[in-house]
DNA sequence: AACTGTGAAAACGTTCACAGCG
DNA sequence: CGCTGTGAACGTTTTCACAGTT
C-alpha cells in the first residue's frame, strides 16, 4: 500500500502534455510548409485548439526553446518536438488482422510519413494471406514471431476482431513486443511495462451520443447557445455548451 | 473562456466517467451473455480494466443502483447505463468520406449493434458514387445537406481527406448537426454548441513511441515502481512501468 | 460478513497573472 | 514594448478509508 510515494523525477513529462505534442507537431509542419518561421503562442496555440497558456506550459516542459518578445522558431521546435516523441528514429510496425480496418490502416499515408514504417501485415484467413494490400504481401499470422523477431517489430497494431485480440496480444508481447495500438473492442490484460493503447469507434459514438442527449429538448431544434459570448471561436477540441 | 459562468448542476456527469462508461457497458453485456446475473464492484472493474474505487465512484454519479453486501444487478445496470448515454433511443449517422477508412466504419459491427443506424454513404469521387458497401449505396456528397434533413442524421461521421474535412465539417454544421466525430488529421473549428471527438492513428502511434523510446535507452532515470506490489496485474487500460 | 456509497485527502491538470528577458 | 516561462490559484480526477446497509 504504497503507491503515494512515487516522487516522479522531472524528466517526466505530464502524460497530458505528451498526448498534445503530436497536434502541435502537426500544426507546426503546417505552418513550416507555408515558409512562416517563426511563432508565437498564441498563434500556434490557436493552430493547435488549444489556449495559449497550456501552450506555454506544455513546451516549457521540454525546456526553453523560445525566444521572449519573439516566439518559437518554426524549424527548431519540430526538431525538438520530433526528438522528444522518438520520432527521430524508425519504428517498425506489424499490422494484425486485414480486414477493411487494417486495409484502411496499411494504406495511411500518416504511418511512414513520421518515422513509422510497416514491417508486414499479417491475418489467419487464408482467403487473405498472399493479397498484396499497398505494397505488402499479407503473411499468415503464423509467421508471426517470425517477422517480429525478423525486422524489429515495436509497434504492434492489432485489428482483428475481438475475440483474436488477446490471443495475438499475448504472442506479440511473448515475442518482446512491448508497445500495442488496440482497435480490437476488448480491454487487453499484458504484464507490466507493456504500453497500450486503445482506439475504439463505438465508445467515441456513445460518449457523442451522451451529450447530443444532453441538449436542447429535441430533434430539429436547437439552441443557438446565446448568453455571455464571452468565449472567441477558437477552440476545437471538445466545445461543450450546456442548456439553458 | 469563461470560467467563473460556469454553475455546473449536480446533474452533470464528470467528463472522465462519461468516456469510461461505454467500457463499463461493454464489460457488463459481455457478463450477461454468459448469463451472469450479479457482479461486484471488484469483478466488474477487473472487467472493465479499471480499479474498484473508481467503478464505484463512477457508477455513484449515476445513482445508487447496487445492493450492499452483494454487488450490483448486471441486466439493471445494462439499462441505467444505456439509458444514461442516450442508448435507449436510436441516432442517425451519416458517415462521409468513403475511402479505405470510410469503408471499415461502414462495416463495422459496433455501429448497429447499439443504437446506431447509418443513414449513408457520401463521398466526392464519381468512382465511389453508386458503389454499394455494406449493403448502402453511395452517394454524392452534394446529397449531404438532403440526406442529413431527409434521415434526420444527428451526428457526422467525417472519414475524408484532410483537405476536405473542414469544408465538410462546415456544411453538416449549417445543417444543424451538432455531433461530429473527425477521422481526418486536422482541427476543426466548430461554433459553440457543437461536440466534436476526434480519433488520430498517428497520434496514438506517436504517443506509443514516446514511451518506448523511454524504456530502453533511457538517461538511467527511472524508480523501479517500488512497493509490495499492491497493483494486480488487472488494470490494463493504460499500463505504464519502466524497467530495465 | 460482504460489499456499496461517499466524504476527505492526494494527485494531477489547467488557467491566471505577472516577473523577467530579448 | 511583446512575448515567454512559471509560481500560485483553481478545478478536476483519482485514491483512500470507512460509515452505512443488506
Amino acid at each position: 500500500m504504497t503507491p503515494r510515494q512515487n516522487r516522479q523525477r522531472d524528466r517526466g513529462i505530464p502524460e497530458a502534455t505528451v498526448a498534445r505534442l503530436p497536434v502541435y507537431l502537426r500544426a507546426l509542419t503546417g505552418l513550416q510548409e507555408r515558409e512562416v518561421a517563426t511563432v508565437s503562442s498564441e498563434e500556434l496555440a490557436a493552430a493547435a485548439g488549444v489556449n495559449s497558456a497550456k501552450l506555454r506550459k506544455d513546451l516549457s516542459h521540454l525546456g526553453s526553446y523560445g525566444t521572449r518578445g519573439v516566439g518559437y522558431e518554426v524549424e527548431y521546435l519540430v526538431y525538438q518536438i520530433s526528438r522528444e516523441l522518438g520520432l527521430t528514429q524508425d519504428w517498425v510496425v506489424a499490422i494484425i488482422g486485414v480486414g477493411n480496418l487494417g486495409r484502411a490502416l496499411a494504406g495511411y499515408g500518416g504511418f511512414a510519413s513520421r518515422g513509422f514504417r510497416v514491417a508486414g501485415l499479417l491475418d489467419a484467413d487464408e482467403a487473405i494471406v498472399g493479397q498484396e494490400i499497398s505494397g505488402k504481401t499479407v503473411a499468415h499470422i503464423d509467421r508471426l514471431e517470425e517477422m517480429i523477431a525478423e525486422h524489429g517489430v515495436s509497434i504492434a497494431v492489432i485489428a482483428t476482431p475481438a475475440g483474436a485480440a488477446q490471443g495475438v496480444c499475448d504472442r506479440v508481447v511473448a515475442s518482446g513486443v512491448t508497445s500495442v495500438l488496440n482497435f480490437a473492442p476488448v480491454v487487453l490484460s499484458v504484464p507490466e511495462g507493456v504500453d497500450v493503447r486503445k482506439v475504439d469507434l463505438s465508445i467515441e459514438l456513445q460518449i457523442l451520443a451522451f451529450h447530443e442527449q444532453r441538449k436542447a429538448g429535441g430533434p430539429g431544434d436547437y439552441e443557438p447557445v446565446a448568453g455571455g459570448g464571452e468565449d472567441p471561436p477558437g477552440p476545437a477540441q471538445y466545445v461543450e455548451a450546456v442548456e439553458a
